[in-house]
DNA sequence: CCTTTCTTGTCACTAAGTGACATCCTGTCT
DNA sequence: AGACAGGATGTCACTTAGTGACAAGAAAGG
């Protein structure tokens, strides 16, 4: 544990975020070669190159090392989704933003999109990283409710918004889950490289599962 | 710790799950009263007349005895719908089990209810807790599967079913989420007694977040 | 240059969980 | 009834997750 590159005075938030980013890459890494049990703070930390108390600071527990890099599956949904305009249907939303992705200008590396891919997988054996994959999942529903709440001119804690953004953020999981599950299955990549198959996919599933409450443009 | 009453040989898998109710009822009262972090592992063990040792052959992390009786505000419902005939509505059958209730054949303790709502209530300030609830409801959505999936004739792995779970078990959570936030908030108790009106609103949230998959009498 | 503030490292410590082994309970076979 | 087998529990030693406290280093601002 040498004293490596320290950390800035003043940690601004993006900082605190790659730096947990980072973190999560390493354990998200060691959890796949050899296990969650078998993986222990002091590997992570040493992986990363900082104190293992320094890990704790970041993350609360071994598990939710993994979080970041499994948020990081949705991420790209979600950052689409919060910039979608109140006159564009969600299919066009949808595949304008996801067809505009490129290697350069995608938020998430695809490294990081496998990796995210891994814990998922993962999760279906390891309890622990279900937690985290179902923790990351309660934060989309949250921003979703946001979302959903303002197209709808209605608060987050309206319970049909309420409703309406679980049943998206469930289908999306599944989705997701679905997706995953297949890239690794060893499934052709060039069955998911239409952007426009995929926005429609996406975007009817979260119209049914909202019961049409979501995905038309609105006044 | 010394030696109370044990456990029979040959311990059946009845006996098996109601100590770890047992155990999770304790859990849950002691983490109400003082919150997760100041309950330990000895603290629950006295509790319930049990070493610690024990406590964790039951229960894999201190977080994971809650489950148990947060399941508890779902069961009612789950088992509700795994008697569900092909012939019936969804209205109709939901409105029979839950007028159907009494004191005396209710599936569930009315204390475990309101135990389960008050480590429900919890979780929104306690990650830990916020887990056991997800992983409940992660085990509720497994059991829809299979329920909706012989109602539509598909397998569990089927992607729609999938979808059409995860999005029933959603909205079936959110709405668990809001009346027990009501109960607790001191609502009314009868606005929650009739059945009928109960069993509408279930029903029409599992319709409309299925896309009306689920929901008719089925050939 | 100096101060203030924030993060990290080190170290001691608490508590969560596990392995191993002896013990005790209970159902079953004779 | 008495012996036996299987299983669950208790005890104890031990590993590891996670925290508190404090000193040291690094940036930002004056």
């Amino acid at each position: 544990m040498e004293p490596r590159k320290r950390g800035a005075g003043g940690m601004s938030e993006q900082r605190r975020l790659r730096l947990r980013l980072e973190i999560s890459r390493e354990a998200a890494r060691l959890f796949w070669e050899q296990g969650v049990a078998a993986t222990s703070g002091d590997q992570i930390a040493e992986a990363v190159g900082l104190s293992t108390r320094t890990i704790w600071r970041h993350f609360r527990s071994k598990e939710a090392c993994a979080e970041p890099v499994v948020m990081q599956g949705v991420v790209t949904l979600m950052r689409a989704l919060r910039g979608w305009p109140r006159e564009v249907s969600l299919e066009d939303h949808l595949a304008a933003e996801l067809g505009g992705l490129t290697r350069e200008n995608a938020p998430v590396d695809f490294a990081d999109e496998m990796l995210a891919m891994k814990m998922i997988r993962l999760a279906d054996t390891e309890p622990a990283l279900r937690t985290a994959w179902l923790m990351a999942c309660d934060q989309t529903e949250g921003q979703l409710r946001v979302v959903i709440g303002e197209r709808l001119g209605r608060p987050d804690d309206d319970l049909e918004v309420r409703m309406a953004a679980a049943a998206a953020a469930a289908v999306v999981r599944v989705l997701d889950e679905h997706i995953g599950a297949a890239i690794l299955g060893g499934a052709d990549l060039a069955e998911f490289a239409d952007a426009r198959a995929v926005a429609d996919r996406l975007a009817r599933a979260i119209r049914t599962a909202t019961g049409g409450l979501v995905g038309d443009p609105v006044a």
